[in-house]
DNA sequence: TCATTAAATTGTT
DNA sequence: AACAATTTAATGA
């Protein structure tokens, strides 16, 4: 159990639907693209198996094709902070990658998913050739550190119902996660793990805002109607224009 | 393909 | 934490 990087076994190449997965894909030039594509790895994960640890050297930038990750990292009295989930179609780990550092974080499948790794040595040869996949990474950092800032706000609020709301928002943000779409697949419970709420209260703060439209509680996953509600729930209105 | 059963998930107390 | 109700997934004819 727990076993280390997922891609070091069982591992295998991918098939036209999960690189279609993949969003930077489509920036590339063809022979940047079959570089990246012969060098692309992707591997099953079941859940509680780590992607990635904290201190290990980092030999992958990785990406979710299907499932739920979770972030999450270890204080020194051994207790386990999460930070955020990871839903499909989101990177991570450029940070480390371009320093070529050690892992931050811990990763960790929420659920079964499936995770594709791009080894160091090839995004770095990326960003050395292509224009396109630095515009994506450049975008991903700058769209990741306004995550991190809202995450801080979403910290200090002590009602759950904006909680949910605002992490749901997080997680449904179509330029870190694009292969979201109107419908994420997670359980109450994994949210639950998320948030930092028992199951019931998230329960309740979902039907609340299936109340007020923002989104539709379905079996196994949640859809979003209103994102820019979600965003800012929780906020004071703003003020009405002076205008007309 | 359909019917039955088991498992997962949700809603409620 | 426990329970019943609902939905999905798995099984086998």
């Amino acid at each position: 159990m727990a076993t280390d990087s997922a891609l070091h076994q069982r591992r295998r190449s991918l098939t036209a639907a999960e690189l279609d997965a993949i969003p930077w894909m489509r920036l590339l030039a063809p022979h940047e693209r079959e570089r990246a594509v012969g060098d692309l790895k992707i591997a099953d994960a079941i859940p509680g198996e780590y992607i990635c640890r904290t201190g290990r050297p980092v030999t992958y930038w990785f990406g979710v094709v299907d499932g739920l990750l979770k972030m999450s990292s270890d204080n020194a009295e051994g207790q386990t902070m999460t930070f955020t989930g990871i839903p499909p179609g989101g990177w991570f780990g450029e940070g480390t990658a371009l320093k070529r550092e050690t892992y931050r974080y811990n990763i960790q499948a929420l659920r079964k998913s499936m995770v594709a790794g791009l080894h160091v040595d090839t995004f770095h040869w990326l960003l050395d050739h292509s224009i396109g996949f630095n515009r994506f990474v450049m975008n991903q950092l700058n769209e990741r550190l306004g995550q991190f800032i809202a995450a801080r706000e979403i910290d200090r609020m002590t009602n759950p119902d904006i909680r949910v709301a605002r992490s749901l928002a997080a997680l449904f943000n179509p330029v870190l996660y694009p292969g979201v779409g109107e419908v994420l697949r997670i359980t109450q419970q994994e949210l639950a793990y998320l948030v930092g709420l028992s199951r019931q209260r998230v329960n309740e703060a979902l039907t609340a805002l299936a109340g007020q439209d923002s989104i539709r509680v379905e079996y196994g996953g949640l859809r979003v109607l209103n994102l820019a509600a979600l965003r800012s729930s929780g906020s004071a209105p703003p003020a009405a224009l002076p205008l007309d």
